[in-house]
DNA sequence: AGTGAAAGATCCTTCTT
DNA sequence: AAGAAGGATCTTTCACT
């Protein structure tokens, strides 16, 4: 699927996702034609997914981060589904095998809105909650082998 | 902190990085030059904390992801932390309050091998893992307000 | 698939207001 | 912060390997 060329594109991308063609090029040794046809066909193909920018959360005023695990009352799977997809403060959310239906990510501006949040799924599923005192590893992507 | 035209400026970036000063300064109303300069000091801020690519992961070759909660045994909580830390599968790691200290998302290619990478762990913790069956919610930054 | 050159477009920065 | 302008830089096309 991918060769090595293109892991080490994406591993700089991972970096710096502004490189320019020719910056990538020599680089990787390629010319800036085939890169930029590579990366054509990255994006296409949607191992790109998208060129973004990572976001200090507490510059947006979110200083808490919160783990939820959330198991839905019978019957109201989708309902919570739903609501928590609603809710933009939840930063990411994963449905997971398990006693716990899906484990999320919240972010708060202050404990009091913690606890607002979760009260509009108090009634529709039980929740676990976790703050994040630190985070060892942030979000980064699985290995890419010999790039 | 931060102004509307700064917010604005970063929900365009999480959208698309590579957006050029231009573009950006149309979009929000500015010229370029206040563009660029608004842009480095975000970046030197640390507001903008990377420029960066999401890759899809079974691209590269891991399909399974899960999520982990590790409580390490008295006196291993460092031993612990450190050996996440090197596992590069773990593509996050979130220390939190409660019984379980780490919560942590693993990319796997397969089931034994993340029975495998457990099993390294599993003489100085105890773990919980669920397996991950859908995505609702992908990461994205808390809200931005009224960019 | 990839190269290399070339042309044209685009961009970023500087300077002045 | 705007606006213009100059010069650098980039991306794409095309012919060829």
């Amino acid at each position: 699927m991918l060769d090595d060329l293109d892991r080490k594109l994406l591993d700089i991308l991972v970096k710096d996702s502004r490189a320019s063609l020719k910056e990538l090029a020599q680089q990787v040794g390629l010319s800036s034609p085939s890169v930029s046809e590579r990366l054509r066909r990255l994006e296409e193909r949607g191992v790109i997914r998208a060129f973004t920018v990572e976001i200090d959360p507490e510059a947006l005023g979110y200083p808490l981060q919160a783990i939820v695990r959330i198991r839905p009352l019978p019957g109201k799977l989708h309902i919570v589904q739903q609501l928590i997809e609603e809710i933009p403060e939840f930063g990411e959310c994963d449905k997971v095998t398990g006693d716990d239906c899906f484990v999320a990510r919240l972010y708060v501006r202050s404990m009091s809105e913690l606890d607002k949040l979760l009260d509009r799924i108090a009634d529709k599923a039980e929740t676990s909650t976790a703050i994040i005192k630190a985070q060892p590893i942030r979000r980064r992507p699985p290995p890419m082998g010999n790039a």
